[in-house]
DNA sequence: TTTCTGACA
DNA sequence: TGTCAGAA
């Protein structure tokens, strides 16, 4: 099984600006709903000043998209960003557990397993994830 | 050329 | 929301 390696960040992603236009073409989304977007408080443009030119942080770009994704679901624009943020808030989690407790990934012929570790502190059974054929489930396993 | 604000449909 | 105008 082989380790992980370091979750160390080689790009600061804080640093990834974008323009309007960029956000356009990426997400669809036109600078007329940018900007209405934005005077509503939906998103936020980094130091939205006067006539500069807006620029948008990664971050704010991910969660365009995610609205984007609501809206084609059927949801008002409100219901849309709300369902944003609450994906939102659950990304940090969902990498806070998954780096701490994902040991490592194998790769077979017909399916992929994800060493989640030990189930508890005896130490005496192993979980894996398996994602085969399009379906995934978990699989516990005696330690020897 | 691109983006900004304001305004009209 | 799209689009147009007039100005950075």
């Amino acid at each position: 099984m082989a380790e992980l390696e370091g979750n160390d960040a080689f790009i600061d992603t804080n640093k990834l600006i974008f323009g309007i236009g960029q956000v356009q073409q990426i997400t669809g989304v036109s600078g007329r709903q940018l900007r209405y977007w934005e005077e509503q408080g939906y998103i936020q443009s980094i130091s939205q000043k006067k006539g500069a030119a807006r620029e948008y942080s990664m971050h704010t770009l991910f969660f365009i998209f995610h609205v984007t994704r609501f809206l084609r679901s059927g949801f008002t624009l409100q219901a849309a960003v709300d369902r944003a943020k609450k994906f939102d808030r659950q990304l940090p989690v969902l990498r806070e557990f998954l780096r701490s407790q994902l040991k490592g990934v194998d790769f077979d012929k017909d399916q992929s397993v994800l060493d989640f570790g030990y189930v508890d502190s005896s130490h005496t059974q192993r979980i894996y994830g398996v994602v085969k054929d399009g379906e995934t489930f978990f699989r516990i396993e005696n330690v020897d």
